[in-house]
DNA sequence: CTGAAAGCGCTTACAG
DNA sequence: CTGAAAGCGCTTACAG
């Protein structure tokens, strides 16, 4: 393989000038530069991350962790933040947790990120005491998405999820359904985190103002997946008389409910209106009603907010570069959260009551 | 930053024998490596990958390359490939495309790969000559997953195209039908890879053994997604009497199909059959019938094909195999492509036609 | 603007 | 089984 002595010599500079010269610092006069890159490019040199690395002291790395990537949202963000580390020169390594404890633990708890990422994004991951403390130990730069896994010192891209089951259970109840059911994530759950909480309170608020008490035979707890929905309208409709419409935590479990009542030989939305929260791709082949929430540019902005503190160009100076530090970062307690608006979707899944 | 000299010396021995000790290497007394384990615990001693990198001449991490992330069978690859990656202590560098020609650019054709992973995998990517001649030049075991990107030497994981078009088709055939459209990527479709001309060939095949002749006004290309699959469809109406069952190249064209079909007022089976591939999570809620593909099982296949050679972990035999013939090498050293099952799932969009 | 030299923190022959 | 020493390939003060 090509070194860096390789491309020194051809150029007639020493190292020290061609890893100047190759990082775009501003120290290297133009006619220099040029022969440092036309050496480079005739040797079609590399940098070894390794030993850039070793020598700078930095990674060029983020860590991005999310529960499962197959997950319409998780997916979504990964994609957002992706494109935007990789047009900045920086790597993205994977943590898939996958509700596997122990590698929650290997990923959380072990220094092993310490030297291995200048950066963390952690998406929609419950955090333990122990997670935390770990988390803040070692002293990297990060930024959460989703509430519920705040870390003292990261900021936070998040949307209202409070605000959002409000209004998707208001939608419910200005077409005039009074028997709404929810179906939500249980403590268990890894995937439905702390934000099953802060939805069922949204939908509550709603109900109480207007005027309607919680009925807890209509709130069932499953899990944030398709087969998370089916089985908890299944409980649902076991319970007794099925509710008139309900209100799914997110559009995964809505699309769970869909497949539960038309196997229950109920019709949606002439017998039961069905409401979920994300716009999924697929909401709208399904003709589903939601609460859209923009998975994409939380993942966007989240990165934005990391690399911008780490001094980060729009693009490299030269492929396969760290990129070089630029200011100092700032702040000392947790910034305020940022929240992203959500938009009411109406498609076929929410109708009126039927008259009886 | 705790370093080795400092586990070494609480350890009372050389930076060399912990070296060894933390690795396990089987030259080290059992006591010694005692102490070693302990004296890293009692530190909370991590490596820095950096410096072990450098010196020891691997990068413990894997590259993995897939066109969009977002989509079923490329989320549901990586997931598989993450989790056993993460299990052997692997790291997984994520490179999404996106239909990004710079990004594809910057990674196939650049170097930045060559001392920055061990290994690639590369998932469904559309590969140029340059690209196959640039990862050649790279000198690293890689594995792809899909037909077409294949890369001399590497060994491919996939499932038979055609076989898989042909079952499809049949099924349509077997209920009846003979107006049979298919909609399909087209060669500027990143997604579509060379993906669409084997599933357009079985379609062909199967319409052909059952003596029809394919028609072209019933063919039409689009992109490999919920959209394309809508336009394609919207196009199929808009050329005259419609067919009585599409084939949609991937299940997610077919959803799109079904969207389209409502749009005109059209009942799923009962006016128009459909038909995918994949067994997409949705597959099931939408009730579409399918050629169900393994994704998960081809990542965790490509992933152990990777990492056996590495002496990473053994390989065991995968249930459910299709015994790819031993030793019928292609000549430049490319082993037989690792050929998975697929399965006819018939499900509610497929009925048969409507007598007239 | 440029270079000589030290150093980043490990692993690996080599020797014992 | 263990250690001393060289070396992996860069970057960074420091000096000029």
């Amino acid at each position: 393989m090509t070194r860096i002595d390789d491309v020194a010599r051809l150029a007639g500079v020493s190292t020290a000038t061609v890893s100047r010269a190759l990082r775009g610092l501003p120290t290297v006069s133009a006619a220099t530069r040029r022969r440092v890159l036309a050496a480079a490019e005739q040797l079609q040199y590399a940098v070894s991350p390794s030993a850039s690395r070793l020598a700078g002291g930095r990674t060029g790395t983020v860590a991005v962790v999310v529960p499962r990537i197959t997950r319409w949202f998780f997916g979504t963000v990964v994609e957002a933040v992706e494109e935007l580390l990789q047009d900045s020169g920086y790597d993205l390594l994977l943590y898939n947790l996958g509700g596997r404890e122990r590698t929650r633990r290997r990923v959380l708890r072990t220094a092993s990120l310490h030297k291995r990422v200048d950066a963390i994004i952690l998406v929609a991951t419950p955090l333990r005491a122990a997670d935390v403390q770990a988390l803040t130990k070692l002293d990297l730069p990060g930024v959460t998405i989703s509430s519920g896994s705040e870390v003292p010192g990261w900021p936070c891209v998040r949307i209202d999820d409070v605000a959002a089951a409000r209004t998707a259970t208001r939608h419910l109840l200005d077409l005039g359904h009074t028997r709404i059911a929810h179906i939500s994530g249980d403590p268990d759950d890894e995937l439905a985190f702390t934000t099953h909480l802060d939805r069922r309170r949204g939908y509550q608020e709603a109900l109480r103002a207007a005027g309607l008490r919680p009925d807890p035979s209509l709130d069932v707890e499953s899990q944030f997946t398709i087969d998370g929905g089916t089985r908890a309208t299944a409980e649902l409709l076991a319970r007794g008389e099925p509710p008139t419409a309900i209100f799914a935590a997110c559009d995964e479990m809505a699309m769970g409910a869909i497949t539960a009542l038309r196997d229950a030989g109920l019709r949606v939305p002439d017998d039961v209106s069905v409401m979920g929260v994300d716009d999924h791709d697929l909401a709208g082949v399904l003709g589903l009603s939601t609460i859209a929430q923009p998975a994409a540019e939380q993942g966007l902005l989240a990165a934005r907010i990391l690399l911008d503190p780490l001094g980060v160009r729009a693009t490299e100076p030269y492929p396969g570069l760290v990129p070089a530090p630029r200011g100092a970062d700032t702040g000392d307690g947790t910034p305020p959260p940022v929240i992203l608006p959500t938009r009411l979707v109406v498609r076929e899944s929410t109708a009126p009551p039927r008259a009886h």
